[in-house]
DNA sequence: TGGAATTTGATATTTTTTTCTCTATTTTTG
DNA sequence: CAAAAATAGAGAAAAAAATATCAAATTCCA
């Protein structure tokens, strides 16, 4: 069985969001062709992308919503906490703090650094902020599982090294630079300009070719 | 020639930053090697994708960094000046307008709106923000080419709905909702777990690997 | 100067991802 | 109860993306 598809991966969250709120809805099932709908994607993709699970639907009905939700979560890693620490508490940092969807997906954001005196003692989003220089001395016999780098591209590299050297491995990084990093580091890089990238493209065709062609991807 | 191909284009903007910070360098030429060890990426990736705008490089030489430049540029449709809209001027919009590449990018965000009268009359990032009920009255002649939407995921329709009302074609959709809208208006949604999701499934395969497995994707 | 190394770019191949086709099942409707 | 509609899922095919191979050009270095 295939287990790392990319695509998938990525629209995995989505169809958990959505799932979710059928819960809270009272629903019992959901088709393929229902959380098609909802991504504007095609409903073979959904169940490809669910059959990647494990989880078998039926026909006619489609899934049982409290099932698929759980398997999607154990597919994604999510049913067990995953500790994360979160360095800088900027604009970036507090959204990610207030990303609701967070608490449900199992990611526990444990502690939050800034170098900011204006910040550090203070909460943000109910959680005291650290100073930056403690991030050793507080880290260093129980590593989280994840950082999340949300500081300015100057600092990324730095705040990187320090935190591999309390045993750090997985990288989310906002910060607006490629890192270095040893083996055995993995750094999930988001570059928020690719969406802009996308649009603007189809953007540019719809002007390039003035008038009704159909350019919808991704 | 091909003209719409996803993950290249998600890539450009890297490349763009990368090659704009070897210009401050002086810089005069790049090869595919360089570009790709600064992304963790194959060279035949990034020629590739290079190819793709037409360029000609020079054996054992290189691309002309100025001239690479301006060809992205050109095949992103970002030479000339995409005008925008914020619409929701809380942490993740603060965070956007503080975001230093869509200058050079020539992405132009011409008003920004929010409901808090907290916020409304006052700057942020040095742009005034405006009562989202003026949406309308300051839009509908000269509407934006893209509109970003950074408001919370119950307002995110209704705020999609008036933007659509007033001509707007193109969305870029921070919101956790997935938006209705008419055919002609193109979504691009940012889920900001998708990148989590990956890291969490490496993650797993570690942990259930235990071992020394090297998973490295996307 | 001549060989080694580096690099682009053309072409081919492989891998990944999406899409299609068709069957089986189940529910709903007449 | 029979027909119709909706749905999952298996397997095949197509499309997209990444990777490999190799020739040609150019530069570097001994």
């Amino acid at each position: 069985m295939k287990v790392l598809n990319s695509p998938t991966i990525r629209r995995m969250p989505t169809y958990l969001h959505k799932l979710q709120k059928m819960r809270l809805e009272g629903k019992s099932h959901v088709s393929s062709t229902e959380l098609a709908d909802y991504m504007n994607i095609e409903p073979i993709v959904v169940r490809k992308d669910i059959a990647l699970t494990g989880i078998t639907g039926q026909r006619r009905v489609g899934y049982e919503v409290n099932e698929l939700i759980r398997y999607i979560k154990q597919y994604l890693g999510w049913e067990q906490v995953i500790s994360a620490t979160l360095i800088g508490a900027g604009a970036l940092g507090t959204a990610l703090l207030g990303y609701d969807d967070f608490n449900s997906y199992g990611l526990n954001i444990e502690s939050v650094f800034d170098r900011d005196p204006m910040k550090i003692g203070h909460e943000i989003r109910g959680r005291e902020v650290y100073d930056i220089d403690t991030l050793e001395s507080r880290l260093q016999f129980s590593p989280p599982q994840i950082a999340i780098i949300c500081v300015g591209p100057s600092a990324a590299q730095q705040v990187a090294d320090r935190l591999i050297s309390v045993g750090v491995r997985y990288i989310w990084n906002f910060a607006n630079v490629s890192l270095k990093t040893p083996p055995g580091v993995i750094v999930q890089r988001e570059v928020i300009a690719g969406g802009f990238a996308l649009l603007s493209v189809k953007l540019k065709n719809s002007l390039a070719g003035n008038g009704m062609e159909e350019v919808q991807e991704e």
